[in-house]
DNA sequence: ATTTTTTTGATTTACGTACATCAAAAACTC
DNA sequence: GAGTTTTTGATGTACGTAAATCAAAAAAAT
């Protein structure tokens, strides 16, 4: 059976207020008698019992989710799970809150990082902006003791705890491989949708598509980047007229957001019959694109997966507790329509609205 | 706050002794009492802290998994998962143990059913045999009120709690599908590697991968249906004989466990140069053999996944608490040399031993 | 109305831990 | 050795729930 405070005191031979003193690095122990107690602890295997002492002091984890604002489908799917997640988090004593900032606003994550920490949350999971603010913010953050959690895009050298997400360079050599793969011998360039190349994200997944691209037996030109800001109606207008300029165009690697004005433009000149093309995240558009032939495959990472992930992540650094790593790493999936699972919600009746 | 059993006496006008006889089902409680205590639940939205009862009860919730015993992989690598989970099982109150049966053996299966039963477990997970000694062992551990999983081999109208694996018919279309696009308007026919036809989640993957094939726009012959019976040695055999007797030969589809012997037959040739390859499982095997190009693709279940949500499906129905339908549902992941995730330990010291 | 049976309530103990209080013991200082 | 300071121990209360006991109250039966 487990070991409990009970058994450190009489192992150790001092009282269970001694016991406590050490356990919660509370003052008043002499260092001799500390010594004591942690030697009978590590003999004895000690684990606190967390659920029992979350019980004593009524604790509850506020954990904060900073989401870009906008109608990128894949953050506010993002967002839609925070939400779900939340709807019954008491349970497990965890409250979560959602704040949105504006999409690559650096200052006003920065913002609501400092506004986290003035209120003493238990954990924060942002997706991060390349910015020197937010670099800093998240340094107060883990200095104040807050564990922090990047979501979806990550900050090097930024001492958060934990990435959750996927290698966007390995995503784009996937793509990219998969092209060559699905092309075969078949002649004709390629285009790449972007939202911009100045998010560092967009930029590693075309260098990884230009490298297995580059690395196929067969040679093929890649056009010029398309930037569509992840707007749908640029993105329609640029897919529509790169399709009439460039007849022998053979596919399209979507590396961004903007699948909406994509798929919309196939659908619209007929072209994806003869195309091969290749997305990201599957939302409602990608997916109805996936089940209906208009697209070949769909690189997806899971929002589900990721919002407990970090969940998950944050609760055990706030206990101090490890992390299975094999279990928080959020894996690059490769859906064809074969293998797309049945939609969130499929299972309900016919008639209920939402979900 | 979260309502309490003290907030549902207030409201229902009764004592604490009461509610926890309705709480519980225990008997000495009038109808209309009972009805007045009910609404109380149901109006503050009670839920029981299960954390609180389980340390009030010291409950240990023991699990039982049962798995083929032999060479497989696979299930090795699920039963390494199940021990590694075992290993701090403890801290959440679960202790994991693993029986092992001859792979396929109905009969046994069905005896440490019953056995696990006698032990009045909390539940059990079982790589399920179509037999039908082992339906009626289900039938009786679900009289028993003991949830039971079925995990990777389902069993239909079993009365299992929940399916936890992989759909084999979208798996084998799948494979098709990838099959026809990799090899494009490449001539020849393609082999099928199985263990058993006799297993009937073999059957089904193989249907589905000719559904698929029949529906590619180039015609292609599959060729009948090698049977290793999942043994390297017998594997290599018909593989090797395979490539020798069939020299148009344009791809296989492992769909079994008979892997190992597979790719040394197509290391011993060095004929997967010219080659689609499409296995099942990633193991070390067909890793090594995804890198080494050897395979072109890998499609997966994830072992450590579906050990970890029959845990949690288990310890829920055990709870009466609801599952949650999105991360209990195994994917079916496609791996290409680019997706693969890197191997596990592989972020450990490089002079650590095994892991 | 009386007797018998059933229901209800009050209370205690338990789980493992957190945290506070204050007297007693130990250690330190002069 | 006396006085002062620090450490330690004993104890109580708390968290939410489980479970047992027995007296009192309520309901049912005669």
């Amino acid at each position: 059976m487990r070991p409990t405070v009970h058994d450190i005191a009489e192992r150790a031979g001092v009282s269970l207020a001694t016991v406590d003193r050490v356990l919660n690095d509370r003052p008043g122990v002499r260092g001799v008698t500390r010594a004591k107690v942690e030697g009978a602890i590590a003999e004895l295997g000690y684990v606190r019992d967390v659920a029992a002492a979350n019980l004593a002091k009524s604790r509850v984890y506020p954990l904060v989710f900073i989401l870009p604002e906008g109608d990128n489908p894949f953050m506010r799917g993002l967002e839609d799970e925070v939400r779900r997640a939340g709807a019954h988090s008491m349970v497990e004593r965890t409250q979560l809150s959602v704040v949105t900032v504006p999409a690559f606003d650096g200052r006003a994550l920065a913002r609501e990082i400092d506004g986290a920490i003035e209120r003493a949350v238990a954990g924060i999971a942002a997706v991060a902006v390349d910015a020197p603010e937010v670099l800093a913010a998240i340094g107060r953050a883990r200095e104040a003791g807050i564990p922090f959690v990047t979501l979806v895009s990550d900050l090097a050298n930024s001492g958060r705890d934990h990435f959750i997400g996927v290698d966007n360079i390995a995503a784009g050599r996937t793509a990219g491989s998969l092209m060559g793969r699905f092309l075969g011998e078949r002649p004709g360039p390629v285009a790449v949708l972007a939202g911009s190349m100045r998010v560092r994200d967009h930029g590693e997944r075309l260098e990884g598509f230009l490298a297995a691209m580059s690395a196929m037996p067969v040679s093929r030109a890649v056009l010029p980047v398309l930037e569509g800001q992840d707007d749908p109606e640029l993105s329609f207008g640029l897919i529509a007229k790169c399709l009439a300029d460039v007849p022998d165009l053979a596919g399209i690697y979507s590396l961004g957001a903007g699948n909406r004005g994509l798929v919309k433009a196939l659908a619209a000149t007929g072209a994806a019959r003869s195309l091969c093309v290749i997305a990201h995240e599957v939302t409602d558009e990608t997916r109805a694109a996936l089940e209906g032939g208009l697209v070949d495959a769909v690189l997806n990472q899971d929002a589900g997966h990721e919002v407990r992930s970090a969940i998950r992540v944050l609760r055990a650094k706030a206990d101090g507790l490890p992390v299975i790593a094999a279990q928080e790493r959020i894996r690059l999936e490769i859906f064809i329509k074969d293998n797309l699972p049945s939609e969130p919600g499929a299972d309900d009746t016919p008639g209920a609205a939402g979900n």
